[in-house]
DNA sequence: GCCTAATGGTTTAGAGTCCAGACCCTATAC
DNA sequence: GTATAGGGTCTGGACTCTAAACCATTAGGC
């Protein structure tokens, strides 16, 4: 990294200068290791790796994401010792995703969630009105074989046997409907939402009941974007990210009051 | 997303991939100059520099963005060979913003609006989208403070001598506004697409007519917003976007024909 | 039980990037 | 004409990333 000598002079900039003020705030040169964090932090959020299972091997990452094995070795070195992930050693060894990096504890919630909670607000609060915005766009553009996407993901979704399985599937059912809006800077968009909500919080609580109400909103939202019904489907896609934040912070009141 | 036992077939990856496939797309290390050059065309494109203004000296950008003289000059030797930027030599010699690449000549069109035109579809259709919604929120959150900051930016707009001063203005306007959803996620999204516009476009058209219009519906938008009619600022906003949009097609069409 | 293979763990040398700082060159202000 | 404010150039050192070889550990096959 860099010197970190007298460049502060940084009054406070809170006013309006942000365009102004924010363009030349200070380079951070990232680190490669660094990417690699958010890649595969990014992965396991999407519910590309779940709880228990393997990640390819070292040498297989570094392929993958075409840098040196030094780089990816970093990574999960980070990754292990923030608890991520676990290692095995020897033949049948490798990486793999620990089970308990939810909020399945208060003590997460005290630890992690709740000193983000400012960043927690303003992402839930976007997402609660961008989402509303791409499910109707993406009724309104809905196609034929974007239909048969979509049905074909909530039909996964609805026939994942467990939790995880439950959540990749969610993933990949509102990665469908974003891409029904054929704008892939909306579809970035869901999905850094979507990202940035699993960083902070591993997996959203999860009850029966939170389930069937699920099921019941995804097939609506689905049935309308089909459908073409926009209005219907921004309403739905609305009440649905509202439950989920309902969720959260139901999740937080609990663990403040366990103190 | 056809990770285990999906039930349709789901060979080729071409299908719905994104979720599962772009998380390992190969990690290229940015170069520091590369970072600066992209602050650099923001703040240009922003209007923080304009036409024939001088930028910082080379030692304060490296001060300024924490990075080195010598990156910095990597990045400035990239904009004076692209054409953004001139040099001058000796006492009161530095680096000015040259006047000429915005959509002036059918030839800047051509080369450069032409070869991005699909991205640029994206970041028009994205930005009617969003910024209706942006509008709407601003509208439904905006305090006395927001309305008073967005009541001056839409002064200094009305008040602009030129061009440039109005580009300048016009985008403090819309930060003032989006500022008011008090949502710096929202923020930093209309920041972006109003960048990456400017960045492929330079200058948008410009006559008499378009600044008259783009003066009303600005007043109408501030106004919508200030008295907390979200529905009317969401409409304006629409509306306003569209007429860019329009402008740059019609651009194109005139260059295209003049071939 | 022994060997093999697959995996993580370690080391090293070299290329590339970035930085700080010193110094040179040029044109303007005075 | 000289001082000065700028860009232009060079160097040494620190850091990062890579490639490739080699070590250590364990499961599976025989």
């Amino acid at each position: 990294m860099s010197v970190e000598t007298a460049s502060g002079a940084d009054p406070d900039t809170l006013d309006e200068p942000t365009t102004v003020g924010q363009w030349a705030a200070p380079i951070v040169s990232r680190r490669v290791a660094d990417d690699v964090v958010d890649r595969l932090v990014t992965a396991i959020a999407l519910g590309v790796y779940v709880t228990t299972q393997q990640l390819p091997t070292e040498r297989e990452l570094a392929s993958m994401l075409g840098v040196s094995r030094t780089s990816v070795r970093e990574a999960l070195k980070q990754l292990t010792q923030t608890g991520y992930l676990e290692v095995r050693h020897g033949r049948n060894g490798g990486y793999f995703v620990l089970a308990d990096w939810g909020p399945t504890s208060a003590e997460h919630v005290r630890r992690h969630l709740v000193p983000n909670w400012e960043e927690f607000e303003q992402i839930f609060d976007a997402r609660t009105l961008v989402e509303p915005m791409i499910a109707r766009t993406a009724a309104l553009r809905c196609t034929d074989e974007d239909a048969a996407r979509i049905s074909t993901a909530l039909q996964d979704y609805l026939d994942a046997p467990d939790h995880d399985a439950s959540r990749r599937a969610d993933s990949s059912l509102h990665q469908a409907i974003a891409q029904a809006t054929h704008n892939p800077i909306l579809v970035n968009l869901s999905v850094e939402l979507r990202t940035r909500i699993s960083l902070n919080l591993g997996a959203e609580p999860y009850t029966d009941e939170v389930r069937r109400q699920a099921i019941r909103q995804h097939q609506e939202l689905v049935s309308a974007v089909i459908d073409g019904r926009e209005d219907e489907a921004s309403h739905i896609a609305a009440k649905h990210f509202t439950l989920s934040e309902t969720l959260i912070r139901a999740l937080v009141e609990r663990a403040e009051h366990e103190e």
